[in-house]
RNA sequence: UAAGCGGACUGGGCAGCUGCGGCAGCAGGGACUUAUCACCCCUGCGCUGAGGAAAGUCCGGGCUUCACAGAGCAGGAUAACGGCUAACGGCCGCCGAGGGUGACCUUAGGGAAAGUGCAACAGAGAUAUACCGCCUGCCUUUUGGCAGGUAAGGGUGGAAAGGCGAGGUAAGAGCUCACCGGCGUGCAGGAGACUGCACGGCCCUGCAAACCCUAUCCGAAGCAACAUCGAGCGGAGUGGCUUGCUCGGCCCAUACUCCAACGGAUGGCGUGAGCCCUGCGGCAACGCAGAGCCAAGAAAGAUAGUUGCCUUAAACGACAGAACCCGGCUUACAGGUCCGCUUGUGUU
RNA sequence: GCCCUAAUAGCUCAGUCGGUAGAGCACGCGGCUGUUAACCGCGGUGUCACAGGUUCGAGUCCUGUUUGGGGCG
């Protein structure tokens, strides 16, 4: 498995993802999902200011890190991948952001059982 | 023991597993090279990794750049006095004024007798006056009218011309006197603001967070500053800079500005007015001397997840994330700890 | 991160030198009409973003807070 989590950073890549990719949303989290040519995963994470402050996002950012590493041994194939944080997101648990995740990311085709 | 006043501190700790940013060293591997070393990349070990406000960006400074900084005007800031400081609009001490039984708190607190301006409505009158009144004289049968004196009382107002009491008077009035306030002069104390005492003439509205005057200070912009290297060497416009204006000065066409664009790289960037302990000087802010320590430096932006234990009333719980760096101010803040003091009650 | 700027009626904006808040559109009521629109008449539009201070008195002057908008390589 690859230890460290590719990310996107390009404000052209957002935007295809936004435009282009498939959407998938629940109450605490918002996931766009698209294929890439680089052969593997990257992610993007928004955490806007209606989040709320600087401490809010950056929990809101960690969380969904936290939890997007205990899923990504399991992807396979390139997509590049934007979650966008909402306002609850702030007061889960990575423990309990996991299956949502999992969810969206079955439901797009990154994971195969 | 109840209520309260002032000041200081804290803002959980430890361990296991899975993960992240930085650093230099060691070990291993990769890439480059004909080959080796260095540089570069990856992995492991080691060290280290947000705050009292990191916040608001309100002041002051360091630093950098603007021909390296001149003159005048405009503009801005501050405002009792003495000190501290790199500097400040900050802090300390002290004076005055106001509040509180008190501990103590609040205070943009120079000048209104240099000038201009404003004071709506109400009220007779708003910086000078007489509506109702009071008193005297004349006229009138009376109600009352006219002329003069007066500002004690009424009414309006935020404010009515020193306040209050006594004498005095036709009625009154600093007209006279005592006390108080204000002004001026002198003496004493103090570093000074100022305070105390004596005397004098008889007193002057408020607003300068209205213009203004006086004193002191300020060149401007900000790390997205700026410097170096690379890529590009294209298009358009014009003399430009001195960041409000004028003078003066400087640089020149390889100059300056704008557009497109590499969404370039590195430095700036962590030893600093640093932290901490002790001693000395000072009422204090603070200063001096000596010993010890090195504690984030990212660039889509690092502290997360989970489990257990301990302290605890509770810790899952407050406010909240460095972005060049310091000194302050202001604002936000769950809970807890300590010290000094005041008033009341009870006991001895 | 840094530098500017604004907040007034439901909307778009005035409001000088401090003295009880204005315009247009929209809205409500009445009239006209068989009914509606248009038209005519009348009317309130409001904690001047919030909180302190100066002042006799603040939309206006001063200080702090909140929210929105713009710019800087």
């Amino acid at each position: 498995m690859a230890s460290t989590i590719k990310t996107l950073n390009l404000n052209t890549d957002f935007r295809r993802a936004y435009k282009r990719g498939k959407v998938y949303t629940s109450p605490a989290l918002v996931s766009y999902v698209t294929k890439n040519r680089a052969g593997i995963c990257r992610i993007g994470i928004t955490t806007s200011k209606k989040i709320g402050n600087a401490v809010e996002r950056n929990r809101s950012r960690r969380v969904i890190r936290a939890a997007y590493r205990a899923v990504a041994p399991y992807t396979g194939g390139g997509w590049d991948i934007v979650f966008v944080a909402r306002s609850k997101t702030k007061y889960l648990k990575s423990t309990q952001l996991e299956p949502i995740i999992l969810k969206h990311l079955e439901q797009a085709g990154v994971i195969n059982r």
